[in-house]
RNA sequence: GGGGUGGUAGUUCAGUUGGUUAGAACGCCUGCCUGUCACGCAGGAGGUCGCGGGUUCGAGUCCCGUCCAGCCCGCCA
């Protein structure tokens, strides 16, 4: 059993060459008195021609269905001039075939495997049968991007000095972040492992140690729910690098991307790529993760409602809100159904409703037109270009959610515009963005304390450090994100090295008890004592890289074999439970209702 | 935990105001066919309308509950 060739291979070069393909029957044509089979394999078609009168095959040739696994002996011929297929790299030939065997026959599928009936297919049932989806050459060829998409990575890291070094996915838990996935210890009776949200601290301890170039492309868990862009468990390319400051990370992963898209897509993506500080990208976006490849970006208008007959605006203003729009342009076309399901949207991010001016055949519409003075409309007018045809939209609460609501609506409105053909988002439009700035600490109102906006191991920026003592949200960290078309790729920052701002972030910033402290946070402490290198970092989402790449919207799509929303693996049935003696070896007593 | 969408043949879908035996396309099975490449032609099989309950003379259709999927919010240091 060895094939000659490839099914893509054979040209009119190799007319008269006896060759051995194998592979899966794509298509039967039967004509009676002569049949075609489309071989495939991963690489491509040849088209089999079969006379069933031949006694080597007259008893099986019929019997070929489709996905059976067969392999042909038999002679390349040239196809006759009219009967050239001009869609196939093969199609100037076929293989008359001398010999058939069937290795395997298939079963009748449970769905269609061409594209173009099986990207309509319930997903749940394509997952049940991944071995069957991933079969289709166009979800192999997502496999395969996503392999050269790594070994770019890999490459190109390589050649900058860094070591792939393989960090623990069992670790301790780690009660600030995010859910983990409890693994218990056999050996330590009511002990728990937890799967590894991430790599970052034994990253930074690998600095400590001196490595100075690290990364891996790291599997990481979350036991949060899942998204089109999050599962269970998912790859970062991890790494960290000693002696930098974020120019050199910025460098770093500019160049890194740069040779991703030239290996993967053969895109040549400019650098150094545009930098947006945090409040930038949620006063003009609405979010951190700002898609640039439009505009309608949101405008503050406080300062005009702020003494406005509007009541709902100027008090807004005055209770420590703000007023925002943007202008929506060439949306005055909106349906009452677009508009409803907007409205929608805007309350669940804790808007009451969703105020709007229409401008349409020279005049203004709008529920709230009444209470806006002259001057007002001027201003409006001026500063949001509003012209006939246009939408503007407004939000009027506090500063987070205004941004919230407004982001949102602005990315809707750009969806059934370029429904509209009034925008055009390409996806082969790559608009790479670092936001910077971030603030280090957040207010977080319901516990009454600061919390790290990223982690507690970000270094602040040298000239705010002062501020911890008084000030601590407005101190900014040494923290960067990779944003692509409105997709948060990644992260980083660099870190703090010394103990003794470490430990002043976690006593005397966060509130965290020193008890608490020494026990989860205390070797790295510790380790910073013994000469800890300056250091930084970022992680990348490999799947969500690959989702851009492959233009897929659910990260589902790049993954082998990806979870349901509700965690499971429908194919192989996970998770699933377990027997009493598996749960008493690990000292666990299951007696509470699920 | 919350919000909205969907579930009808193997698959994708249609199914009107609640009314006869639930349809179409593709797939599958059988037969015919020597140049197809989404081959063609003829015939056939295939349904617990996700599941449970209710309203009604009568439910795929209306109501309640429930399960599942995907989307969003919360959550994701």
């Amino acid at each position: 059993m060895k094939r000659t060739h490839i099914c893509n291979a054979l040209t009119k070069a190799d007319a008269g060459k006896d060759v051995i393909l194998i592979g899966w029957v794509n298509t039967v044509r039967d004509h009676g008195g002569l049949l075609f089979v489309d071989l495939r394999d991963r690489e491509g078609l040849t088209q089999i021609v079969f006379d069933p009168q031949n006694p080597a095959f007259a008893e099986t040739a019929r019997q070929l269905r489709d996905e059976s696994v067969i392999e042909i002996s038999g002679k390349v011929a040239l196809r006759p001039a009219e009967t050239v297929n001009a869609k196939l790299p093969t199609g100037e030939i076929e293989v008359v075939a001398e010999k058939l065997t069937i290795h395997n026959t298939c079963a009748v599928l449970p769905f269609p495997l061409d594209d173009e009936h099986a990207d309509k297919v319930n997903e749940d049932l394509r997952l049940t049968h991944r071995y069957l989806d991933l079969r289709r050459p166009r979800n192999f060829k997502l496999l395969n991007m996503r392999h050269r998409a790594s070994m770019a990575v890999r490459n190109f890291l390589d050649e900058q000095g860094f070591l792939d070094v393989e960090l623990p996915m069992l670790f301790k838990s780690t009660p600030e972040g995010a859910r983990e996935f409890l693994v218990p210890s056999r050996l330590n009776p009511g002990q728990f492992y937890a799967l590894s949200q991430s790599p970052q601290q034994y990253k930074q301890m690998l600095m400590v140690a001196g490595v100075e170039r690290y990364y891996s492309l790291a599997r990481c868990f979350r036991d949060e729910d899942l998204r089109a862009d999050r599962q269970p468990e998912f790859t970062q390319i991890d790494l960290e690098m000693s002696f930098i400051d974020r120019e050199d990370m910025y460098a770093l992963i500019e160049g890194m991307l740069k040779r991703v898209w030239k290996d993967v897509l053969n895109v040549d993506i400019p650098t150094p790529f545009s930098r947006m500080p945090f409040s930038d990208a949620m006063n003009r976006y609405g979010v951190d993760k700002p898609d640039t490849r439009f505009g309608l970006e949101i405008q503050d208008f406080s300062d005009l409602f702020k003494t406005s007959e509007f009541k709902v605006f100027a008090g807004a203003v005055s209770s420590g809100g703000v007023v925002k729009a943007f202008n929506a342009k060439g949306l005055a076309d909106i349906t009452q159904g677009e508009l409803k399901t907007l409205e929608d949207t805007a309350k669940t991010l804790g808007a009451k409703g969703l105020a709007f001016i229409k401008a349409e055949k020279g005049e203004w519409k709008s529920p709230i037109l009444k209470f806006f003075s002259d001057a007002e409309k001027a201003a409006l007018k001026e500063r949001l270009n509003i012209e006939d045809g246009d939408l503007v939209f407004f939000a009027a609460t506090d500063w987070t959610r205004a941004c919230a609501i407004l982001g949102r609506v602005r990315l809707d409105s750009a969806q059934l515009l370029a429904q509209r053909g009034k925008l055009t988002i390409s996806p082969t439009q790559y608009n790479f963005l670092w936001v910077v700035d971030f603030p280090l600490m957040t207010y977080d109102e319901e516990s009454g304390r600061y919390l790290s906006t990223h982690h507690p191991f970000t270094s602040p920026v040298s000239e705010d450090i002062p501020l911890l003592e008084t000030a601590p949200e407005k101190v900014r960290g040494q923290h960067y994100d990779i944003v692509l078309n409105g997709v948060e790729l990644g992260g980083g920052s660099i870190r703090i090295h010394q103990p003794d701002v470490q430990k002043k972030i976690f006593e005397d910033v966060l509130k965290i008890p020193s008890d608490i402290v020494e026990s989860r946070f205390g070797y790295m402490l510790k380790a910073f004592q013994y000469g800890a290198p300056p250091h930084g970092g970022l992680a990348i989402g490999l799947d969500r890289l690959c989702a851009i790449l492959g233009q897929r919207s659910s990260i589902r799509d790049v993954i082998a074999f990806p979870k349901t929303q509700r965690g499971q693996d429908l194919m192989a049935n996970s998770p699933g439970p377990v027997t009493a003696k598996q749960l008493k070896d690990v000292f666990i007593a299951q007696d509470l209702p699920v």
